[in-house]
DNA sequence: CTAGGGTTAG
């Protein structure tokens, strides 16, 4: 900060300035998040070059601004600027962050055009682009096709693999890893206890936390104890996950008791998830997520007084729910919904296309689980409240505005509700689609009734 | 010593 306004000083008192002065305060204040500075600034250069567009679209890429780095982007388009190496890396990455598919295949097939694939960091950008929009197939085919690949890539795809809940393929590319002789980091294994987890594989993920100090000489970090916690809670070993913590090398964090408080849900375990309330409400008292899960468990176990008395603390300490939403793109458009939202123009045509789907889904099966909606109502308002959650809204809308046979790719903020979860697998069988949905956190695929997930999460 | 880039747990 400092150094900053001295630069900036400096800058204003310069008797001349060259291109160069420019970019250099150009990528400092970008690289800060100063996005209104920085396209000031820009705006005041007399010649920006291709470097200057990208320290923009970079710097606030890297800071945090995926959505300002995609306008900068598209304004460059628009001034015919041709992209280079880096500002190919950066827009792919902002298209990961966001999940914007369509630009980032777009920008993926020019840098092959210009014949930056043999650029690795390049390939490694595209690889994490693809899997954060839902195309892990395609992510594995860029790697596959390369031919320098680092520890980078290699950690990017077990990562990607893992993400989308195909532990099997995230070991094995290990095992490849390894027969090529190539060097695990401390990434590469957060991917691999991250792929154990969504598995269930409790011995291997112990086994391989083990073997990352004994026989890499990689000392596990918090993220590895936070896999770890995960691995254990989920799989239902809460009280080995309790004693992990407190035999911790390093100080437990937020993420780390917040694993422990999903896994205390999952098996409705009050009291481990009191414990766990109580350690986050003093690590991180401003976020609402945990009040809600906890409210959760008090729910499935049918304590309604207590799912008050934590309402009422929310209420008190000021905490709202941060409302959810989904995002579909069609056509090169993001349609976002919450809940309930009767904002959109095709309303009325997307209820009456979910209530058709919900109802065949009801003939096959289907029981609306009454248990997530946390409000005071008769169980038929629930179902209501049920019927329109975001994501079935997004998916409902997609279904109606793509042709037959298409993918389609929903982001949610929050994680995907169970009730919802359950509809989307038969909603997949009923339309024949295949529906890719990206969590706050992980990757469901749903297809033929069936979830890539194997509904264990 | 004229600036810029890739992977990470809830």
């Amino acid at each position: 900060e400092h150094h900053l306004r001295l630069a900036r000083l400096l800058f204003d008192t310069m008797p001349a300035r060259d291109a160069a002065s420019y970019n250099i305060l150009l990528t400092a204040l970008a690289a800060r998040g100063r996005v209104a500075e920085a396209l000031e600034l820009f705006d005041e250069m007399p010649e920006p070059s291709v470097r200057s567009w990208t320290a923009l679209v970079a710097g606030f890429a890297q800071s945090g601004r995926p959505a300002d780095a995609l306008r900068v982007f598209r304004d460059m388009e628009g001034a015919g600027v041709a992209p280079n190496e880096v500002t190919v890396v950066a827009v792919l990455a902002a298209c990961a962050d966001v999940g914007d598919l369509d630009l980032g295949r777009k920008v993926h097939g020019y840098a092959k055009r210009q014949g930056y694939s043999r650029n690795v960091l390049v390939c490694n950008a595209a690889i994490d682009m693809y899997v954060k929009c839902g195309c892990v197939d395609a992510a594995r085919g860029v790697f596959d096709a390369m031919d320098g690949r680092t520890v980078v890539s290699w950690s990017a795809m077990i990562c990607g693999h893992a993400m989308h809940g195909e532990g099997d393929k995230a070991l094995e590319l290990f095992a490849a890893m390894r027969r090529r002789g190539m060097l695990p980091n401390g990434v590469t294994f957060v991917g691999l206890l991250h792929a154990c987890s969504h598995m269930g594989l409790v011995d291997e993920g112990r086994a391989f936390f083990e073997s990352m100090e004994k026989d890499h000489g990689i000392a596990p970090e918090i993220e590895h104890c936070g896999c770890m916690v995960d691995l254990l809670s989920r799989a239902g070993h809460l009280q080995e996950a309790l004693e992990f913590i407190n035999g911790m090398p390093v100080e437990p964090n937020s993420v780390v008791w917040g694993a422990l408080l999903g896994g205390a849900r999952l098996h409705r375990n009050v009291e481990v998830g009191e414990e766990a309330t109580r350690r986050l409400a003093v690590l991180d008292p401003g976020n609402d997520g945990y009040y809600v899960v906890l409210s959760n468990i008090y729910a499935a176990a049918g304590r309604w007084e207590d799912v008050a008395r934590v309402r009422r603390a929310m209420k008190l300490r000021g905490v709202k729910k941060t409302t959810g939403w989904s995002a579909i793109s069609v056509g090169g458009t993001v349609h976002e919904f919450a809940a309930g939202d009767c904002a959109h123009p095709q309303a009325a045509a997307i209820c009456e296309t979910l209530d058709g789907l919900l109802e065949e889904a009801r003939r096959r099966g289907y029981a609306p689980d009454t248990s997530v909606v946390l409000l005071d109502m008769d169980d038929g308002e629930k179902e209501r409240v049920l019927a329109r959650h975001s994501e079935k809204l997004a998916v409902a809308f997609g279904l109606m505005a793509t042709p037959p046979g298409t993918t389609l790719r929903v982001m949610k903020n929050l994680r995907v509700c169970s009730d919802c979860h359950a509809a989307m697998k038969l909603i997949s069988e009923i339309t024949r689609r295949e529906i890719v949905v990206r969590d706050r956190n992980r990757f469901h695929c749903f297809k033929n009734g069936i979830c890539s997930c194997r509904d264990y999460w």
